[in-house]
DNA sequence: TCTATTGTTCGATTATATGCGAACAATAGA
DNA sequence: TCTATTGTTCGCATATAATCGAACAATAGA
C-alpha cells in the first residue's frame, strides 16, 4: 500500500465518529493524538500485538478521526481536528475534556 | 420486572455512552428524546420489531442516556441530561447540534 | 544486496451486537 | 374475571468487532 484512504470531511459520519472513540483503546490514542501535532505508530506504546494496534488506527482512519501520512518505514499520525470541529463543533473538544 | 436499573450519574462512562449514541436508531431516539420531557415507547414510532425496539432501549438504559419511569402500563422515556451534562460538559449538546 | 525496522494484511477464533418471533408480565378497563 | 394494551425477555440466527500469530510490503542503512 501507498497511501491510505481517508474519507473527505463532508463524508465523516457522527455515527461512524461515535463508534470510533467508543473504545478505551481508540480513545487513548486520541487523547495522545491531542497532545502533539504526529505521532508515530510506534510511539503510543500500546499493550497489544501490533495487528490489533493496525486494526485500531485502521478504524481511526476510516471514521475520518486520524489522517496517517507515510514517510520513509514510519507513519506519521494526526488528529484531524479541523475536520472533526467543522463537520461537528464542540464534539471532539467535549470528549477530550472528559478524558483529561 | 418492577423497575430498571440505571446506572448512577458517577457510574455513567463516556465509552459506553459514545457505544450507546453510535447507532442510527438509538441517536433518532435520543433526538426525540431531546424534544420533550418524556416520550413513551410506543410514540416513538420505530420501523422495527418490538424486541428490536426494547434491546435499543435497554441499551440506552444501561449506558446512562436515558431514563424509563413506569406507569400503568406504559413506560416513560426521558433524555438523562443533567447527568450527562454534569458527568461530560457539552457533549450532549454537541451531539444534539450535530444531528438537528 | 542483505538485514533490520516499521507497520499492514490475511486467516482464524472468539466475543458482542443486531434483529426477529414467540412467550411472558403488568396493568387498565370492561 | 377476562381481554386488550404496552413493553420486556427468551432463544435463536446472523452480522460485526476485537484479538492474535504469521506472512507480507516498503524503506533505510550497512
Amino acid at each position: 500500500m501507498r497511501q491510505y484512504q481517508h474519507p473527505d470531511r463532508e463524508n465523516i459520519s457522527l455515527t461512524d465518529v461515535l463508534y470510533g472513540l467508543s473504545d478505551p483503546t481508540r480513545l487513548q490514542i486520541v487523547k495522545m493524538l491531542a497532545t502533539k501535532k504526529e505521532i508515530t505508530c510506534g510511539e503510543f506504546c500500546l499493550e497489544m500485538s501490533k495487528s490489533t494496534q493496525s486494526h485500531h488506527y485502521k478504524v481511526l482512519r476510516d471514521t475520518g478521526i486520524m489522517y496517517t501520512r507515510l514517510e520513509g518505514t514510519q507513519h506519521y499520525n494526526s488528529l484531524r481536528r479541523e475536520d472533526l470541529d467543522a463537520r461537528f463543533p464542540n464534539l471532539l473538544d467535549s470528549i477530550l475534556d472528559a478524558i483529561k
